[in-house]
DNA sequence: CTGAAAGCGCTTACAG
DNA sequence: CTGAAAGCGCTTACAG
């Protein structure tokens, strides 16, 4: 009987070095892909390993400075399809060179956030692609002191010394409010998202700078916080159905909170566009199948995924890469989810 | 200045043990639960552990024979509602477990599954969850080799070997035909899902069954082979729509297949379900706001996602653990897109 | 209850 | 162009 210890089914390189009675290091040498290999040499290794079924151990691998092909991916969750779709394009990308992938999902350690990250650069990613808000700056100071390659998406990085691939949030929210303008609103109001996010805070700005740019003024109780899910949406919404100005479009600063104030419209018994108008931001994969379809802001979150990951690469290439920040275009879509104000007058 | 090894920033269990003066076996006991430690010795370093934040080495712990925490769930793509479920309630299972999840995505690896395997196993997860068709028994017979831990959804090992979550396929077709039967039709098409998954053979039976048990016959033209995907569906209902004796209903075998199948029906510029009822399986988070709101089989994959993780967290305790089968219900879900045949008859 | 030692599979200077 | 050796950080028998 063979040993039967528990790894010894696999094959590794000392089955291969051992079959052409060369050395280790030649085996890993080739296998890494080195210069200084004698070419028949590289090539019966190469045919050996093959032929043997070699497979490398990637613990190992990395266990001994080497990499580890694996990048984590870093989300609150992921069954939601503004999430799911920038892992996806991820993937996609990571998979194309070669790379694993890792999901850490956060949603269930938040205000651990610390001893998170350090598993995480302990573990055996070689990078980090961050999709998560970086309210505490921490997350950033141990990958920087760990000089852990990074790469942060649809967040800015308070510091500034970070690798970050966003969209443009202020001239989104500037032209889906101004678009709301054009059509005769003047009693528009947001739902925001939450104000620890730097999104949010742009488009809360492109918000305000639209209204202010078109002359009509700015209405504190027009503006509520939510937080980018569908129940604060909801709640935001029935407060602002209720006050005595209600007004005629509401600009939600995602769509998640849009879908929620639609529920809200629906609960009054109003209508979508004819008494009110509603418009949301990121264009998710629901937002053309909403009654009636939605009128948003797309945001380009496969060109986001698949940026972050090059731009990742290239860190992981060059460690010394200086701190780059690519901003996609967002775009307005027009849907019929906004139309003229009703036209009975309520000031 | 400091050694600058990589790694050198990272504590180990050998600063732990420096710091209490007690040797590294203690420290991995503790660290690893095991009896036979003095309750102060445990106290200690644990406390010094927690002081000095200390993070275990995930490789380093896998390589010497341990586990690592991560579970590897190999899914076709996540960019899809099905799937991001299907992940989304293994992960929150995983969170709750303290293990890690490794995204396996095999869309790009097609024809190369021996290898992917081999790599996987070889990998750094301690066990597997299959999303994926069991198309060739290669990936069964690796794992079973290797005696790797796995537990697979939606899909049948033909051997009945493994460990399998899945969902009454037959009687959810048999209830949607059923459904459309009662409501009156003769005339019901079908859509399958590709002949060499379980599930699509299962979903044509059911429907073939539910023909045959209500006296109608079963005629081939009716029967298209789809792929489970939304362009194959729509090609389908394309030819089905062009049919002479047009069919008055389509079952089809699953929700993305039937959101194609629309498409060709609005293309030919009728009504759902005035002129044409249509019903899916599944019921994916878009079912609910397609126009009209699409009929259809709930499938439980938050449950199944959870059920094949418990699964295979038992077979992580005990490897003999013998091959199960759960199987969990459907339930037909009637929306708007279904109601009675047209009058007009065609027959 | 605890320690010394070997080993997991690989990479990487260091010598030739 | 190639080999011997140390080491990555941990676990696990084997001895006490």
């Amino acid at each position: 009987m063979d040993a039967n210890r528990r790894k010894s089914q696999n094959i590794t390189i000392y089955d291969i070095a051992k079959e052409l009675d060369v050395s280790v290091s030649t085996v890993s040498r080739v296998l890494n892909g080195f210069e200084y290999v004698k070419e028949s040499t590289r090539r019966r290794v190469l045919e050996t390993a093959e032929r043997l079924g070699y497979v490398a151990n990637v613990q190992a691998r990395s266990l001994a400075g080497g990499r580890s092909n694996i990048i984590g991916v870093v989300v609150p969750r992921i069954n939601n399809s503004y999430f799911s779709l920038v892992v996806s394009s991820i993937d996609d990308e990571l998979t194309k060179a070669g790379l694993n992938l890792l999901l850490y999902t956060t949603h269930r350690h938040t205000g651990n956030e610390d001893h998170y990250v350090r598993t995480i650069t302990t573990g055996m990613t070689d990078g980090l692609i961050l999709v998560v808000p970086i309210a505490s700056a921490s997350y950033l100071n141990i990958l920087q002191k760990h000089q852990f390659p990074y790469v942060i998406i649809d967040h800015h990085d308070p510091t500034d010394k970070s690798c970050v691939v966003s969209a443009t949030n202020w001239q989104g929210a500037y032209d889906a409010v101004t678009h709301l303008l054009e059509l005769g609103h003047q009693r528009i109001a947001c739902v925001t998202g939450l104000m620890t996010l730097s999104s949010s805070r742009e488009r809360l700005a492109g918000y305000k700078a639209a209204l202010t740019d078109h002359g009509t003024a700015i209405h504190a109780e027009y503006i509520i916080e939510g937080d980018y899910w569908e129940p604060q949406g909801y709640e935001a919404g029935k407060k602002l159905l209720a006050l005595p100005k209600r007004p005629t479009a509401i600009f939600a600063a995602n769509d998640f909170t849009a879908f929620g104030v639609m529920r809200a419209v629906w609960e009054f018994g109003l209508s979508i566009p004819q008494d009110i108008s509603i418009v949301g931001f990121d264009d998710v994969s629901q937002a053309p199948f909403t009654r009636p379809p939605l009128t948003t802001v797309h945001q380009p979150l496969e060109q986001m995924g698949r940026a972050a990951t090059k731009l990742l690469l290239s860190l992981l290439e060059n460690p010394s890469h200086p701190p780059e920040y690519i901003e996609f275009p967002t775009q307005l879509i027009i849907r019929e989810s906004s139309s003229q104000p009703p036209h009975e007058s309520g000031i």
